[in-house]
DNA sequence: TTGCCCCCAAATCTCGGGATTATGGAAAAA
DNA sequence: TTTTTCCATAATCCCGAGATTTGGGGGCAA
């Protein structure tokens, strides 16, 4: 079968809210999810593990992380920094074609965003904005031309998603999403980089001064 | 036999210039150097490829990253990201003990690169300067506080030093190399976060400003 | 009751083999 | 001579089973 797509497959799981913080992840019994051998999916398992996204201890098996306060203000902080020098980077660069793709992926986040406040939040739109909302911070920093600084952002943020599983299922902090996005774009396309830095700065900020007993779990 | 250990080892060699780039790992060949089997060698050098250190291509086998002046500027610019960052905010947290240690890391280091100027650049020497280089330059950013942060960098910093194999044979940088060491821990400690940035960049894009042609490769 | 040690069930780790796929050279056609 | 096709060789990839280690429950002594 091929390794590679369940590697990413599995790695969506492991950020997806299907498993408890600290829970044990066994080969053995995720195997028949995808009908492979043990040994194959340790493998798939053993990679996570260098990315951060499952603990792995020798003789001991494989856990998802636990939840701490302290790592997701570090991997807040530390998106900031990426998005913020490659948000600015981009705009220092100022190719056309990445305005117009920077707006496209806020259409579609925005448009879909739209549907949660009207609608109820179900699991499938759930997952497609957290689609949108990945490709939209990607594609903030995508014309930074640093293949590095994207591929540790693109690292850093399915370890920041899997700290937060444990989303609002009201979806109450849709609106000031919104605004927030789109003072982001507005501020790119007037290539205001301080201004840039700032709204990104203030945007990843909200995870972390929202109390977490405003969070509710949400299993598939 | 104990995976882990054989991990940071094989890391070590893809860093060290013992294979030439584009070079195949034959998980079959490597095997016989620590008497295990071809999927155990196979596990190592997957997770290894996950770091960036090793290229893997499903069916066709794992290799070493060819050298890029792109790939060695791009990662240089992100090293400088970080390291600035984090020693910024080692500066701003403003423990003494971290002072203690840098100046300790800045004193072997020194008294190493002391060793090359007068004797003869031996193999030996070469491996005793980049372990020291390297802990210096972890050291200076070991106070900013952010785990993430720190585990970034040193993913790069293996990325960095992979690409730089080609190391000149005759140390005739190294002069400039304990002067801005010593700018750096000057500007540290006395607490002057942008200056720190500046030499930190200056010493970093030393890398990228040599002309290639004057490195000869050194194989073990 | 408490603490320590031993033993057993369960899980992990490693291995060699077999199925699948890429590679490279030779032969045939243009 | 150059290009294309084909096939033998060699490597990768995946699997099931055996060896090794961990964790926990029961027994014995204090």
């Amino acid at each position: 079968m091929e390794a590679e797509g369940l590697f990413e497959r599995m790695r969506d799981r492991t950020v997806s809210g299907e498993f408890a913080p600290g829970q044990r992840l066994r080969a053995e019994t995720l195997r028949a999810d995808y009908d492979v051998s043990a040994t194959t999916m340790r493998e798939i398992l053993l990679r996570l593990s260098t990315l951060g996204l499952v603990d792995f201890q020798e003789q001991r098996g494989f856990r998802l992380p636990e939840q701490s306060a302290e790592l997701r203000r570090d991997l807040t902080l530390f998106r900031i920094l990426l998005e913020a020098e490659g948000a600015s980077l981009s705009i220092r660069r100022g190719s056309v074609e990445w305005e117009a793709r920077l707006t496209a992926a806020h259409h579609a986040l925005g448009h879909i965003e739209s549907c949660v406040l009207v609608g109820k939040p179900s699991p499938d739109l759930l997952a497609l904005w957290v689609r949108a909302e990945l490709d939209f911070h990607r594609t903030l920093i995508d014309g930074c031309g640093s293949d590095v600084l994207k591929q540790a952002h693109l690292a850093v943020y399915y370890r920041f998603r899997q700290q937060l599983i444990t989303t609002d299922s009201g979806f109450h902090w849709v609106p000031k999403n919104i605004e927030q996005h789109r003072g982001i774009v507005d501020a790119a396309l007037d290539k205001d980089e301080e201004l840039v830095r700032e709204r990104i700065r203030e945007h990843l900020m909200r995870n972390m001064t929202d109390p977490v007993e405003n969070y509710m779990k949400v299993r598939a």
